[in-house]
DNA sequence: TTCGGTCTCATCCTCGCGGGGGAGGGTGAG
DNA sequence: CTCACCCTCCCCCGCGAGGATGAGACCGAA
């Protein structure tokens, strides 16, 4: 059982480059490739790969749009593998979101793209290794702020901290008061030292010190209604 | 120029492997072994090695608090990859605050860690597929929710995310004003329609949304002072 | 041109918020 | 016991926030 591959790119020199580096392999059959971005979504409707080798930069539709599409739309487990020449940000966010299983560089040495192909059809993911690096930068990023400036929120009491996880969902005194069983004029005195301990003005400036230090997360909790 | 290394494993037999196979490429040498955590930290010390190859599980200290002992002390440019047999998600995200350079199982081909080694050496970074996969669709999910929610957010008009953005900043309507050049009554009327075009009560809620909805996202801005 | 939308600014009014100060009860350390 | 800290609640006061309403200017679409 082989791993049917679609090869996309504008530049036929490279799609058949591609597709010759991948059919040498013998557990890698090239079913089809396409110049386009619109072809390419025909093209995988009618062959239906495991695996599309997707160029970004193509006339007619660019390759994001079209895994996007093709993602969206495909009633079969289908892996898409970005090759790009560079590896602007952007790019590479789209496409994670797009669906993408991979980003990798058109430089790759021929034997590892074969390994790619293989890894993303086992439903793996794949990633240059700078492109992983920036990744994995604002992923650690992300949990440092958590433990910095939340050295702030130590100032506070237990019952503080309390308050300001409720205050900092949106709630008023009131609300904050029938949530917790206290009077409202003790979440006011609650709410005052908060904001006196922390240097804030505002219950405004004290939601934003919530998410800031990482008491509170997006996609915690629901908004709005 | 070669890569100097050092394998980190509590069992002899594992490091040794790991060192043979490494030893075998002529621009890898291996330059000390360790057992544990704490030997670790003394060969990192000692022999300055550029990459660490790090197991997990280990008496004394364990390889993540290794790591970043290593990492926070070290004044010498050093990546650490991280060896592990499972691959639990707590292991992984404290491995990449620590600052570890990759994240490979033990199962990974000998030509392949050879790769990884020199990949990380040239100051790339490098998950095993399963892993990147989990972190790619953590990311799709955080991107996701910035668009889904986020959704609401083109009733507002320009000016009116403008503003919402300084409001999200903890600044009063005075700043506001100060800071986009319009009038205080005017950043009152913008105030006014978001709130109410986003069904919201008061300008806590409205950061609340704004960092809900993806307009703004922890970690971009300071606070306090 | 007319109409709708946006941006701009204004006035009036109400109210929740935040500061200041005080006070009682609980608990734990000295 | 005394002191410090926390949690609870009270009053008064000033001010910024937010709602309601109106209005002038610009611009693009019908």
């Amino acid at each position: 059982m082989s791993v049917r591959v679609l090869v996309v790119d504008d530049q036929a020199l490279v799609r058949g480059g591609f597709a010759m580096v991948l059919g040498h392999a013998e557990d890698i059959e090239v079913v089809a490739e396409a110049g386009t971005g619109v072809e390419a979504v025909e093209a995988a409707t009618a062959h239906r790969p495991d695996v599309i080798l997707m160029d970004i930069r193509m006339p007619e539709m660019d390759g994001l749009t079209a895994t996007e599409q093709i993602v969206a739309e495909a009633d079969w487990p289908v892996r898409v593998l970005i090759l790009t020449t560079f590896d602007p940000d952007e790019y590479v966010y789209r496409a994670l979101r797009a669906g993408a299983s991979g980003f990798v560089l058109k430089d790759i040495p021929p034997e590892e793209l074969v390994v790619a192909v293989r890894t993303v059809a086992d439903g793996g993911a794949l990633l240059a290794p700078s492109i992983t690096r920036r990744l994995i930068a604002q992923f650690a990023d992300r949990l440092e702020v958590d433990t910095a400036v939340g050295g702030r929120l130590d100032r506070l009491t237990d019952r503080e901290r309390e308050v300001l996880t409720s205050l900092a969902r949106g709630l008023s005194n009131s609300e904050i008061s029938d949530e917790l069983f206290i009077g409202p004029a003790t979440v006011k005195t609650h709410v005052s030292s908060i904001l006196t301990k922390l240097g804030l003005r505002d219950r405004a400036q004290a939601v934003v010190f919530a998410y800031e230090s990482g008491l509170v997360q997006a996609g915690e909790h629901d908004i709005g209604h």
